[in-house]
DNA sequence: TGATAGAAAGAGACCGGTCTCATAACATAT
DNA sequence: ATATGTTATGAGACCGGTCTCTTTCTATCA
C-alpha cells in the first residue's frame, strides 16, 4: 500500500552508505565502480544497495562528470523510413560505444530544428548529429561548435561550416541514374522533389536549400547539359509535398506538349506519391511513363512493376555518422572531413527502353 | 581560433551574474522565469546573458527540480512502421505538453528492454511508455511502479500489472477479419505471426507471451470454433521472424494436403514477407491464396492487388498513450484502465470470394 | 514622524553524484 | 623502536541550477 503516494525521494548513496555503515565516499567508489575499496566492504555496500533497490541518478552523474553518454539526434521526419533506418545505424553505432541516443523532430522546420538543438544542448548531449533542412541558415550549428559541442551533419553537407558531414554521393546518384534514362532512350525526364518551391519555378540551382537535393539536381542537369538536351532545368520541380499537391506537379508535367517520358524521384516518399499519382491516371509504368525512386524502400519490391531505385544505403551512413561522432567524442585526431557513402543503381522493372 | 581547444567550461547563472552585477539568486529568477525581479535589473540580466550566449544546464535544473521534462519510450523496433508512427504519435501529445521524448529500442529482447528501462530510469525520465516484449516477465516493470515513475504500456496489457495500458482492440479486430474471410467462403484459414515459435508448434494459446497476438489468436480461434471448423489451431504459425523463415512457414502451410486458402498476418513485416513468399511461389493473390494484414503500411496499398488490412490507427495510439502518462505525470486523478483504439477492415483486392 | 507592510535583492542550503585531499591503519625497511 | 611507504577509508568541495529564508529598501498609513 505504500504506493504512488508521493514521488518518493529515491535511495541515494548515502542512504546506502548509511545502511552499509560507511561513509558517503566508500559507498559511492563501489557503486560508482571508481577507486579502490577492500572486498569485505565492497560486499557490504553491494548487499545494502541490493537491499534498498538502490539505482543511480544519471542525472547527478553526468552532472559531477559533464559527460551524459547521450548522444543528440535531429531528424527531418521520423516517420520517413529512411531517417528510421538511419537512426538504427546511429543508436547501433552508439550503443557499441555505451552512447545512447535521443531523437528530435523538425519536421524539416528551421525553427524547430534550431529549438531541438537548444533542448538537445542544453540536455548536455556529449554530440549532436544533424540533419540540416536548410543548408543556407547556420547560426544555431555555428553555436554548438562553440559551446565545445562535436557535431556531425548528416544527409547533407554544409560546407561554411567546417564541420564533419556523413552524406550520399548524391551527384553521382543521380548521374548514374539519368546517364541510365538516357542509355534506354529517353529524352524528356523530369526530376521531381518534395522540397518547399519557393513561389513556383525553379531558375536557379544554387537556391535549393538543401544539399543533397541540390547536388542531385547538379547531377541530373550535367547529365542532360552533357547529351545536348536543351533546356535541362524545364522539368525539374518541387513541392511535391503531399499526395494532393504530388498530384497536382505530375498532372502538370505530363499535360505539357511534351511531357516527360522518365521520372526521377528525389525520396521513396515521392516516390510512391508520384506512384500513386500515375495509378490513379491510369498510367502505366513503364509503358506510358518511366520511373526512378531514391532508396530501397519497402513498396519499391513489391509494385508491379517493382520500381528501379537508388540504393542509398542509409543504414551504413547513420552507422558511419554515428561512428565518427563518437570519434570526435573521444577526441580522436582526425581532419574535418565530408564522408560520402556510395550508392548503386538497382535495376529492375519501372524503366522502359524506348525507341526514337 | 579560441576553438574547441577544450571543452569549454560553459557560461553559468553565477558568470551571467556577475557580469550584470547582481546576485546569482537574480540572475536565476530571471534566467529561469521564476520568483520576481525589477524590469531594469531584468535587462540588465538578459543583455549579459544574450552577450555570454548563456544556455541553461537542463541537467543542473532536472538535478534541483526533480523534472526532467523527458518521457521515455521502450519500443521493439523503431524500423517497423507500427513503432515509427506511434513514436510519432506519442511525440506529438508529449510536445504539445512541453515534454521531449528519448526513445529506446529493445529489438524485442526482454533483456535489452530490462535495461533500456534501467536505464532511463537512471536518466530519471519523468514517465515510461513500454511496448513489453513479454507480458509474463513484470518485476522490472513492477519496479519502475515502486520508483514512483508513472508507466504507461502500448500495444501489450499486462492485467496482473494493475497499470494503464493503450492497445488496439485486437480480439475484435481478429474476429472481424476472420468472420470476413469465412463469409467470403474460405474454410481453411491461418494465421501468421513473427513471434518467437518455442520449440515448434503451438499448443496453448495462453503460452503466447505477448498479449495482442495472443488476444488475435484468441479471436481468430473462437470465430473458426464458432464457424465449426476443427482443429482450429492447426494453422496458426509462429516464427515468420525474417524472410527466410516466413519462406519456409508458408511453404509448409501450403504443402498441407489441405492447405489454407486465406493467410491473416499478424503484422505489416510478416504481411510483406507473405506477400513476397507467395510471389516467389509464383502464387497469385486472391486467385491463389487470400490474403489479410495488419497496419495500413505503405506497401498494402500500391501492391496488385492492393492488400486488404486491418487498420490499426497507430497514431491515435500513440498520442493517446502520450496523453495519457502526460496526465498521469500531472497527478490527474484517474483509474487505471485498458484502453482500447478501435480498428476497421479495409477491404481492397487480396481477398477472393470462393465457392464450395 | 515613526511604525509597518510589501517588494526586491542577496545569502546560502540543497539535489545526488564525483573526486581531491586528508587521515588512519598497517606493513616493511632501517 | 622509529621512519617510510602503501593502502583503505573518511571529510568535504564541487557541478549548475532551484528555492527558502533573511535582509534591505521604499512606500503607505496613523
Amino acid at each position: 500500500m505504500e504506493d504512488s503516494a508521493h514521488p518518493k525521494r529515491s535511495v541515494t548513496v548515502a542512504d546506502v552508505a548509511k545502511a552499509a555503515k560507511v561513509s558517503k565516499a566508500t559507498a559511492a567508489r563501489v557503486l560508482g565502480g571508481y577507486g579502490v575499496v577492500s572486498a569485505k566492504i565492497t560486499d557490504q555496500v553491494i548487499a545494502a544497495a541490493a537491499a534498498l533497490e538502490y539505482r543511480p541518478n544519471e542525472l547527478a552523474r553526468s552532472m559531477s562528470t559533464g559527460r551524459s553518454g547521450i548522444i543528440g539526434v535531429v531528424v527531418g521526419d521520423i516517420e520517413n523510413a529512411f531517417f528510421s533506418l538511419a537512426v538504427r545505424g546511429i543508436s547501433d553505432a552508439a550503443r557499441l560505444a555505451g552512447f545512447n541516443v535521443i531523437i528530435a523532430n523538425s519536421g524539416e522546420e528551421l525553427d524547430a530544428e534550431k529549438s531541438a538543438v537548444d533542448l538537445l544542448i542544453g540536455k548536455r548531449v556529449d554530440g549532436l548529429i544533424v540533419t540540416p533542412a536548410r543548408c543556407d541558415s547556420i547560426d544555431h550549428l555555428q553555436h554548438v561548435r562553440r559551446a565545445g559541442v562535436p557535431l556531425v551533419l548528416f544527409d547533407r553537407a554544409i560546407p561554411e561550416l567546417d564541420v564533419d558531414a556523413v552524406t550520399g554521393d548524391d551527384q553521382d546518384a543521380a548521374i548514374a541514374a539519368t546517364r541510365y534514362l538516357i542509355g534506354q532512350g529517353h529524352r524528356r525526364l523530369a526530376y521531381v522533389s518534395a522540397m518547399d518551391a519557393e513561389g513556383g519555378g525553379l531558375t536557379d540551382i544554387r537556391r535549393i536549400s538543401n544539399s543533397a537535393v541540390r547536388e542531385r539536381v547538379e547531377g541530373f542537369v550535367s547529365v542532360l547539359t552533357e547529351a545536348g538536351l536543351p533546356n535541362p532545368l524545364h522539368y525539374v520541380r518541387l513541392g511535391a509535398t503531399d499526395q494532393h499537391q504530388t498530384d497536382g506537379v505530375i498532372k502538370r508535367l505530363l499535360a505539357d506538349s511534351a511531357a516527360p517520358t522518365a521520372l526521377l524521384a528525389s525520396d521513396s516518399l515521392v516516390g510512391l506519391r508520384i506512384f500513386k499519382s500515375l495509378q490513379s491516371l491510369g498510367l502505366s509504368i513503364p509503358k506510358d511513363v518511366s520511373m526512378i525512386s531514391f532508396l530501397d524502400a519497402d513498396w519499391t519490391s513489391v509494385t508491379v512493376p517493382p520500381i528501379t531505385i537508388v540504393d542509398q544505403r542509409v543504414y551504413e551512413m547513420g552507422k558511419l555518422a554515428g561512428e565518427r561522432l563518437i570519434a570526435r567524442i573521444e577526441r580522436t585526431p582526425l581532419a574535418v572531413e565530408r564522408l560520402r557513402v556510395s550508392t548503386s543503381l538497382v535495376l529492375r522493372g519501372s524503366v522502359a527502353a524506348i525507341g526514337r
